[in-house]
DNA sequence: CTATGTGAATTTATTCACAGCA
DNA sequence: TGCTGTGAATAAATTCACATAG
């Protein structure tokens, strides 16, 4: 199994099971079976193993999982040992939002610079963050800043996106919706509140 | 294929197809091919193709699809000519911005209630919707409110989806970074922004 | 005796390739 | 001729069942 292609699904859950291990480390528990995590996360127990498969063994049979350790190879596995930093372009409602949100830490995440191209805007001070102009997007090269957050109007999502890949940013978590369109090698996930509201009333029967 | 089963997969990618369709209308578009509308979405032809041909056939050969009767039928599909209303409860950050959030509106739906239990937010309007206390979640049976929005600290979330169920609420979008547990037969869909965040970094080269 | 790790079986989703309709 | 709709082929992900390690 070792040598296979990771599922792109199994990244996906890298996240949740990080999320999961964390909250059972705060609550005292120093190791935890794969039964147990899928209990708590709502998932079942042998994707867990199948996942962590994917990357060598990590557990102990007849024990289960020594937390600190898994958690350590998950970050690991998910780079977030090396990327840190994210910028934020856009500090209007959802952007703001997003300065303040408190579940970046868990991740070793934090937004590292903020930009915004009113000038009622700039110069403000938001969660100790100074919002930049956004002409001032180049300065992120210097800074090594390589991800970044768009949560700006559709309408200026793809130049914000083109301003960001000229900055050398390398990931983009799109708040914007639409599709926006960027060199291969640059990854994009797309995030649309709205959509995935969207989708909830087809699992609802309405008698 | 029409007596078959609907890939879940199809479900989530209606609601992109939707925002695609809705933006080629608002450019005057009356018709549109499977081809155009992949490369505006940035997907397949054929997928798309395929995807409607779960739910019969809707389009011309030769000609394509005449979006006005397309935007209809996709709407029926996920229900969205029926649900409408959704309660937003938590009236923080996130659920302020939520509030704000322009982007419901393609979709036919509104936030048609608030809810906090903050003293201080209680009686004030944000978006012309006036916040209630969250002890008044039991109206909503009344009001026909059966969708919801959570975005309260994560301590509270199961407390606070408990409360929805209880008030007959069938569908939750849930902003909490935590496993809610709830009847099968009602529908939880989670979004942790930190989480879409923190897989980003593994699909970028550390050199 | 318990819980992991993983091949094999099954299910689900994607992609292809082309027949057939306007 | 152009584009849809869909069986069939391929690929991917999930689920099972059990040998194996502590």
């Amino acid at each position: 199994m070792r040598y296979h292609k990771i599922p792109d699904e199994t990244i996906r859950r890298l996240p949740v099971y990080l999320r999961g291990l964390l909250f059972l480390s705060e609550e005292g528990y120093k190791s935890v079976s794969s039964q147990k995590l899928a209990d708590f996360l709502g998932l079942n127990a042998w994707q867990i193993r199948k996942d962590f498969s994917y990357f060598g063994a990590f557990g102990t049979p007849g024990v289960g999982y020594k937390i600190d350790k898994l958690v350590k190879q998950v970050k690991k596995i998910l780079k977030l040992d090396v990327l840190k930093k994210a910028a934020l372009v856009g500090v209007g409602n959802l952007g703001s939002a997003v300065l303040a949100y408190p579940g970046f830490g868990i991740y070793d995440f934090r937004v590292a610079a903020a930009f915004d191209n009113d000038p009622k805007k700039i110069g403000r001070k938001i969660e100790n963050i100074t919002i930049e102009d956004t002409s001032k997007l180049q300065t992120l090269k210097k800074r090594k800043i390589s991800l970044a957050i768009i949560a700006v109007p559709r309408d200026s999502a793809q130049k914000t996106a083109d301003a960001l890949v000229k900055a050398g940013v390398k990931g983009i978590l799109n708040f914007s919706p639409c599709h926006i369109t960027v060199p291969k090698k640059v990854k994009v996930i797309t995030i649309d509140i709205a959509m995935d509201l969207a989708r909830l009333p087809y699992y609802i029967p309405t008698r």
